[in-house]
DNA sequence: TCTGGATTGCTACAAACGTAACATCATGCT
DNA sequence: AGCATGATGTTACGTTTGTAGCAATCCAGA
């Protein structure tokens, strides 16, 4: 499913190739039909292969995730995930991005106030 | 899983009613039993009730849900990924929050340019 | 004492899942 | 045409997981 989200689309065969210890082929073929039965993706036919693409709504989908990985893992503070992220990564962070961000947060501030 | 991560520990019985579409007593306790057996957590026996108390890596676990979120919702990109926390929960942070904010992306530009 | 509630141990069965194997169909190459 | 290749459809089998039920144990209260 995650793996659907991130690509947008792929065949059963590109599931297969990316998911880590890698299921055989009739798992992964099995997996997909599961999920397309359960009405979480669907596919589409395109040049004999099916193409799944997920139909669950990503924004939706992404709002709970952070949701839960702030509930789970920094004890519900936005703050200490924001924190957690920015600091487990500082290096891959251009300086163009930090400002960016810093951007971010002045908008924020504003937003707050305006509320 | 995510539920004792969140909860620090819980009795069978807690871990069933905080699981969304909570399943039987009978599929709480076996599933809390693989996962000892798998050791991802083990058990206290404490008033008479089983005690579990996950044994993974919680640092671990963080940063691969972290990587992960990253990954899946926001095409890799961190920057990203802090903008969406930031802004979709933007008027839950304190001003003081927001501050402390900035102060860590500061800290963060500083251990850039000292690597 | 004894009765009820809560919890675990254990067993049997059903549903979901992973896997392998084979058939079928379209495509491209010789 | 004939054949190999790659994809899906389908079936069968074993493993894992979910469920229900019942016995045993401990505790609290009548």
């Amino acid at each position: 499913m995650d793996i659907l989200l991130e690509a947008r689309e792929a065949t059963a065969q590109q599931v297969r190739q990316r998911l880590s210890d890698p299921p055989s082929n009739s798992a992964a073929r099995a997996l997909l039909a599961r999920l397309e039965k359960k009405g979480a993706i669907r596919h589409i036919e395109r040049d004999l292969k099916y193409v799944y693409v997920p139909v669950v709504n990503v924004e939706k989908a992404r709002e709970s995730a952070l949701a839960r990985l702030v509930r789970v893992f920094f004890d519900g503070s936005i703050a200490s995930a924001v924190t957690g992220l920015v600091e487990q990564s500082s290096t891959e962070l251009s300086e163009a991005e930090l400002t960016e961000l810093e951007a971010t947060i002045r908008r924020a501030r504003e937003r707050k106030q305006n509320s």
